[in-house]
DNA sequence: TATGAATGAGTCTTCATTCAT
DNA sequence: GATGAATGAAGACTCATTCAT
């Protein structure tokens, strides 16, 4: 019954195929990308993934975008805590450990990072990433220490990919305490 | 004589063949490595980049294994300075400025970085790698101190490659300096 | 009221797409047609091109219709010519000038030339376009006559289309006296 | 016997590939030619057709310049009779008219007249073709006349073309008698 | 009726790997 | 041992045609 009427439904259609790209861009990396595997695991014929992607690259794109979504939610979660709580190295802490307990969003960020230098028409994407994280941060610690605690965070993401296990919460704790220096103004 | 013997020197054409493929796995990532790429650039037969290396993987994992070998030799010239010098931050800032200037060991952090989670294979060979990192630290500074230098450092070069622009020294040097804990043993 | 019906003017859309068909086909030769080109260059739907035509062989026989339309225009003012001042190799060498200066009509000569011999659905329409030819000739100059023109008509529109270059004025005048033989017939 | 040994002989397995293009573009167009069909016709893997040619433009050019080589030889021939026998309309005419008998060298002529126009990348080969065409005849006619006889052969062929009948004697006779004017110098 | 999504066959091309020479 | 030809499996992409809406 929430079965729906399944025929034609393009923007499911798209969406399904975006989330399978995805899903393969985490597990296999964007270079692993083909249409065949897209299709197989979206359940949809090989035809239909160029019908909503003229190219292979055009859909890497939109698989990264959808990864960055979610990244960008999660940010946007990170910041209402800090208007709601204040901003706080265990604040952050908590939300950093929770994001590397999601091997999605792990994956996600590992993608996007590794996507970035070798392929150029994404490396903007990476940057902007970097960037808007950087932003976010500086808008609570010092710019100085919003750079220094992103390049750690960078650095936990990485090594969670690569051990397949997120990093312990108190060398998180630990480090962020270290490198958290709130901004002096009174007012935001 | 000096001249060496050119005809039938099989180190050379293999050691030529690993660091073309090594050069291919810097600029264009761990999967695009082919075996008519690599013979391209080494300016050798096509045959002999299959009788070197059983398989593709084979010669991928060499040349894995070469990059690496050029980070471990960055690592140990690292400790000798500790040895020489003493481990301070500003030592080890240098050191890791060096590092992120060189294109080659960045590239060659990053292509290990990202082939790491992707292949099964060389997991264990980004692992060692991080661990090898964190031991020679952890012999100069706490081990907490140690796990959170080298995820910055890690942080730091992916940015850097990212970027294609080294870090700025100070960053390191305020994030350093707030990590850094040395021992508290009066011998090692 | 002048603007005519608009939406549903079926005859429309119809030349439309048979034009769009007809230079593409001259551009890219008969074989480059494709639905999707003649609905972009038209500025239709694609679904309108199987609409009006039920296959895209269909869609190109009409296309070269369209063409040979022209050239048999051209070859009705030529007649009109001879009907009104008489026929004379400077009046069949200033018309077969005009008509090389044409890309458009020299395009579709030839298109209609190279696709007689590869298809053989449209070699009738070839046989036809020449037979067309010799036989409006033959009713001003003898038959032999005739066919001694319209083939080096023949060569000179496919030295243009290859040129891309008319053929000198002067060298038709040349061959096209050198072929002309009046009838002696009184009456027509 | 005569079979001989047939493995590994590249130069015969490359001539069977460029033969087989050659006649899929004598029979079907320039445009028709596929990997496929020549390695069908060939008898060859699919494969070895881009492996003898990096692209199927390579091949094309390869079979077109096939082609256009035995055509260079029917002129070759045609000269040598000029030579042993004189120039004359006569001679001319017999060489055409057995040019035209041959349906290879029609569809090969064919086939690079409507390659030029429609392929940017063999307009040269045609006009080559086409401008040596008339040099040989120049060498023996006044120049006008050998414009005037190389563009009615043009013709010529293209109705051979057409109707896949070789154009009449008789036909070919009175118009190549009536374009032929020799040339006056005493010695040549 | 008009439209554009759907799809599978077919296109060119790349390539790992094998193997004759 | 060294080399390059051989080959079939994939890969990206195009498209005629069908058909639901």
């Amino acid at each position: 019954m929430t079965e729906a009427p399944r025929r034609r439904d393009p923007e499911r259609r798209r969406r399904e195929i975006v989330d399978a790209a995805a899903a393969i861009v985490v597990e296999q990396g964007p270079d692993a990308l083909t249409h065949r595997k897209v299709a197989a695991r979206a359940g949809v014929p090989l035809g239909s993934t160029t019908q909503y992607f003229a190219t292979l690259d055009d859909l890497r794109a939109a698989a990264l975008a959808a990864l960055i979504a979610e990244a960008e939610e999660w940010l946007a979660e990170l910041e209402a805590v800090f208007v709601r709580e204040g901003a706080s190295p265990s604040a952050y802490v908590a939300a950093l450990h929770r994001y590397l307990c999601d091997p999605q969003l792990v994956g996600a960020d590992f993608a996007v990072t590794c996507a970035g230098p070798l392929h150029p028409e994404f490396t903007a994407l990476g940057v902007h990433w970097s960037t808007n994280f950087i932003a976010m941060l500086a808008r609570y610690i010092t710019p100085e220490s919003a750079d220094a605690v992103a390049m750690f965070t960078d650095g936990a993401t990485m090594h969670t990919a690569l051990t397949a296990q997120p990093v312990a919460k108190e060398l998180l704790d630990r480090a962020i305490t270290a490198l958290w220096i709130p901004r002096q103004e009174t007012t935001q």
